[in-house]
DNA sequence: GCCAACGTTGGC
DNA sequence: GCCAACGTTGGC
């Protein structure tokens, strides 16, 4: 059991539009990055995953389930990208905001600091204990 | 809206 | 296989 970190620019696909998808979830698709893929390409059925809204919110604001493994993405003909599907799981109770996260010195080392670009990024289990005691939910 | 950082592309 | 040029991302 892993836990990951999605992020996504909420105008174009936000935590209010993966709620509405409800238990069915829906593909993450649109990854044109190896390491980002691979990533994807690790996940086992039942991880869970931050869902982080970039530019502007910069702020987790859920917990994902991965829901299906890595398949085609279904947007494009390029056989190098797959994605998986995930579903909304719950919301945080209280957003963590990415100052919040690098103002604590425990959190210092994730990859949402250290290399804010990757789109998919794995977190580790203590990172994903700190954040939900930020996020005033259950780990 | 800007621009630094990063990843990818393609000519050599 | 190197690296300059280019495109994209995302915090500010």
């Amino acid at each position: 059991m892993a836990y990951w970190l999605f992020k996504s620019e909420p105008d174009v696909w936000g935590w209010d539009a993966q709620v509405a998808k409800g238990d069915a979830g829906e593909e993450w698709n649109g990854v044109r990055n190896y390491q980002a893929r691979n990533n994807m390409r690790a996940m086992e059925l039942g991880d869970l995953g931050f869902f982080y809204h970039s530019r502007t919110g910069l702020e987790i604001v859920g917990i994902v389930e991965v829901c299906a493994l890595s398949h085609p993405d279904s947007t494009t003909d390029d056989p190098r990208w797959d994605c998986v599907d995930i579903k909304a799981v719950r919301p945080m109770v209280k957003p963590v905001s990415l100052d919040q996260i690098k103002q604590e010195p425990r959190l210092a080392d994730m990859v949402l600091v250290k290399n804010s670009r990757l789109s998919v990024q794995p977190v580790t289990d203590a990172e994903w204990r700190v954040v939900c005691e930020l996020g005033m939910t259950e780990p």
